[in-house]
DNA sequence: TCTGGGGTCCTAGGACCC
DNA sequence: TCTGGGGTCCTAGGACCC
């Protein structure tokens, strides 16, 4: 019987900045999407201050009660660093771990004896060591483990440890929790359960699995398979490699003129080659999207151009494709809300080789690796191409973005927690 | 004149996740 | 005034082929 616990960081993006901001402790705090526009990750002060996830915050802060809660701007790298702390304390005491997302991994346990204990001190570890509070939650299958990790979430008194590998006790928590909890059931398929008077994950699990593949395909009737304690998500130790990779914002004002519109694109495209060439891979197939702002009343436009391309990870020619789609989806008189790109059809870059590569191909690979070394040694962005303008003229607001405590040299401070 | 069935590939759209 | 960004998987339907 395979055993699996899913361990996560809570509010993680604020538990983050707070391991560097002692003064963060204690007080509601939230960290805020792209622009400054939603809040995106609460502690339970800001919680229980009736913050809700996503909501946008110039709303909240209309309300007297959250004029008192402390907000940053989002720090991806901070936050990127501390997960890889957090997954380096994990790789050390668990045999196979599973990051499954910034602030989540799964760990397989199975055979290992006095679990709930074992599982305290891996809490206490990555509290210690990584400066992050976690929960955790076990069970039969991935599914049960991501429903036990929930559980200790809401119920402070499991001490952030929900062990579900009891049948008995399984039934309990299935008939007292609603449908929606479970991992792999929105809002949507929830809605339409409900409608047929399920709502419990007991109502859920009793269904005979024929009908669930009925109503929910192959996706929904493997969710009631993992609830009934039949493992179908095995841990992924070597992550499939990535199918796309993509770069969109909102910008920061609307944007009218076909030149800034070119320069954000261009910085998008910057970005999406940089990705590229971290996991040494070529795109085969580019798409562009721009659109209007469908809040605030204008025109609606939007539209995406998309082509297949000589495999590239170079720069220059991602710009220039992008910028050639982008100029045949251009319309003028509106205002650009969004735009992003996306890249595809991806294979791995060619070793460099005299014997079969182009004088072009050895002479890309070499400017762009001189390109990535001058970034990584002096800052992202410190070189990059003309197309991407002098000023992000399109940015968004980061009102509050803490420093770069865990990357940046220049920026780092006396670490107060290490 | 009668008028099949199955396979593949592609795309768009929906739903879900964090 | 101010409403995130980046992914995955599945299905349906059309085009095309034999």
């Amino acid at each position: 019987m395979p055993v699996f616990a899913l361990i996560d960081g809570n509010s993680f993006y604020c538990s983050a900045e707070r391991a560097f901001a002692p003064e963060l402790r204690g007080v509601p705090l939230v960290v805020l999407s792209n622009n400054d526009g939603c809040a995106i990750a609460r502690t339970t002060e800001a919680k229980a201050l009736g913050i809700k996830m996503g909501e946008p915050w110039h709303l909240a802060l209309r309300r007297p009660a959250c004029k008192q809660v402390e907000w940053r701007s989002s720090n991806y790298p901070l936050y990127g660093d501390m997960s890889r702390r957090m997954y380096e304390v994990l790789a050390a005491r668990v045999p196979q771990v599973e990051p499954y997302s910034i602030d989540e991994m799964f760990l397989d346990l199975t055979g290992l004896p006095d679990l709930e204990n074992f599982c305290r001190r891996l809490r206490d570890d990555v509290r210690r060591l990584a400066k992050i509070p976690t929960c955790v939650g076990i069970g039969p299958t991935k599914t049960i483990a991501k429903l036990a990790n929930r559980i200790a979430k809401d119920d402070y008194t499991l001490h952030g440890v929900c062990d579900l590998r009891d049948p008995a006790t399984r039934a309990t928590c299935y008939a007292q929790s609603p449908l929606s909890m479970v991992w792999g059931i929105g809002g949507k398929t929830a809605e339409k359960l409900n409608k047929l008077g399920i709502t419990s994950i007991a109502d859920f699990v009793r269904l005979a699995p024929e009908q669930v593949r009925e109503l929910l395909t192959v996706t929904g009737a493997r969710v009631q398979a993992e609830l009934r304690g039949q493992s179908c998500i095995p841990l992924t130790l070597m992550p499939p490699p990535r199918q796309a990779i993509a770069v969109t914002r909102s910008f920061g004002r609307l944007v009218t003129s076909w030149g800034e519109l070119r320069e954000a694109v261009a910085a998008f495209a910057t970005r999406a080659a940089e990705k590229l060439r971290t996991d040494g891979l070529q795109a085969g197939h580019l798409s562009v999207f721009a659109h209007t702002n469908p809040h605030n009343g204008d025109a609606w436009y939007s539209a995406s151009r998309a082509a297949q391309i000589e495999p590239t990870a170079d720069t220059l020619t991602l710009i220039t494709e992008a910028v050639r789609l982008l100029r045949t989806i251009w319309r003028p008189n509106f205002r650009y809300f969004k735009a992003g790109i996306m890249l595809g059809d991806f294979a791995p870059a060619q070793k460099q080789s005299r014997l079969f590569s182009t004088r072009d191909a050895v002479k890309s690979a070499r400017a762009m690796a001189a390109l990535d070394a001058v970034n990584a040694r002096f800052g992202s962005g410190t070189l990059r191409p003309a197309a991407t303008g002098m000023i992000k003229t399109w940015a968004g607001r980061q009102a509050r973005h803490s420093p770069r405590y865990t990357t940046r040299a220049e920026e780092m401070l006396i670490a107060k927690a290490f």
